[in-house]
DNA sequence: TACGCTGTATTACAATATAATACAAAGTGT
DNA sequence: ACACTTTGTATTATATTGTAATACAGCGTA
């Protein structure tokens, strides 16, 4: 019985669209440029149904085509889309000047990350030292078990919530180190709620030590977080603690929406 | 006789692809939150078309809708668009360790552009001093005669280009003192043909000093541009060619695509 | 209280996307 | 150099799917 899906799919749903999308997002980190093959295996789609989409979107100017290869990748208006969506995230307008001023006042790394579903997203980032590349992009997703700007936007969260968190929200292993044992992510955020900043290492990436704050609404629900990657060859993590991370937490403080 | 356009938009276009890419299309800077109807008119869509259209984003989780307002915004996909636009993007990843290195030696607000048609975008930006939002946001488009970057990328083209392009090209006023004058942009252009980087005074920015170098391919075919922008308050143009250009020309000059 | 405006829901209809298929072109391995 | 597989392109008859029209509801305005 299909059911729950399709009931509401009905007159007001495009599927073309859907289909259409589903070829857009075909395109990630491990898979930039795709053969028409390729898509229909990544999208299910049909053969025929992936040339026409692939094709469409190619004429509106969303996928490019190798005229050798005959394989399609992201344009730029990929990133035109981005400008879109930060022009209409509050937080990231309001938060701007701040982060300009803590990369300044620390000259390290600094990022933004703001909670979708189980993961963070990091909405701007400030690169001020030789990183993966994948590190100094923005709209990268991580889960927000494995990132120190996840683990301290729970930490403000009910206790309750967090225990549910940590046990139900998935983790993906970025390095040897990253931790996989639950109970240390339980006590690291309970670290957090108390010292107002989450303090990793080499969770996301295996030379950096993590140093988050948590931007919250005046209501006091977190809505974001400023964290500030540091090698790891250059620092400890009490230099860290006691240079960076009362900047963080003042600059995370600082930042109050108002709506 | 509506030709030209429908002769190929046979089978192998789907127009409702195309409808649902116009509302994606609608959100932009200075639209960055649209009720229905705002859709209607932006796009030009049927309101049932506009409201199956908006409908179908919203549940494939594009479209954020305010409950109470009823009006649709950009969600975070958006932004993982222009993550999945960066990994295909080879020349962002082989420039990004060479722009933190320049960030860090200037201390200065960095970017990368690419052209794009008549405009340049950003593909990379990297403030290092309080800004306009727009001007520290990725995705941004720019007049390529208004930009510096759009400028030293022109600048490396054959003079018959550049000068049909000076003519041709379109002009946007975003100060009081952008340059409108075709004659001053072409003079502006030449000179950077000579000198090897593009220096502009309060074109985008009212009180910004830019300095655009570009990066080209083994053939010489400018693909991008390095600029960095200073303050106007606390630098003259004499310092910023004496002290800055050399790094950025320097900079762009060490970024040679091998493809 | 009536009126315009905006968003929601439903329907009968035909335009549009569809799947199948055939062909061409480019790789692949022997 | 060969047959063979894989991948991309082009075409068509069919019905599935998007369509426009319309009616209704909710909200703010006059």
């Amino acid at each position: 019985m299909p059911d729950g899906k399709k009931l509401r799919q009905d007159t007001l749903f495009v599927t073309s669209l859907e289909k259409g999308m589903l070829v857009l997002e075909a395109f990630s980190e491990d898979r930039s440029e795709l053969g028409l093959s390729d898509i229909v295996k990544v999208t299910g789609l049909e053969k025929s149904a992936a040339q026409r989409y692939a094709n469409t979107l190619h004429e509106l100017g969303y996928l490019e085509k190798n005229a050798e290869t005959r394989r399609f990748k992201p344009s730029v208006k990929y990133l035109e889309m981005a400008y879109s969506y930060l022009w209409s995230d509050y937080l990231a307008q309001l938060a701007m000047p701040r982060l300009i001023d803590l990369s300044r006042q620390t000259a390290q790394t600094i990022n933004m990350a703001e909670p979708i579903g189980t993961d963070i997203i990091y909405v701007v980032r400030m690169p001020n030292h030789r990183t993966n590349f994948g590190a100094s992009a923005v709209g990268r997703r991580v889960p927000a078990l494995v990132a120190s700007s996840g683990r301290v936007i729970l930490s403000r969260k009910p206790e309750t919530v967090i225990r549910e968190c940590v046990r139900d929200w998935p983790i993906t292993q970025y390095t040897p180190k990253t931790t996989t044992d639950r109970e240390a992510i339980l006590d690291n955020i309970l670290m957090a709620r108390e010292k107002g900043y989450c303090l990793t290492q080499k969770q996301v990436l295996p030379d950096e030590i993590n140093i988050a704050a948590a931007i919250c609404s005046i209501e006091g629900t977190p809505i974001g977080a400023i964290h500030c990657s540091l090698p790891s060859i250059r620092w400890t993590t009490e230099r860290a603690e006691a240079e960076i991370a009362p900047l963080v937490v003042e600059a995370a403080q600082s930042i109050v929406p108002s709506r």
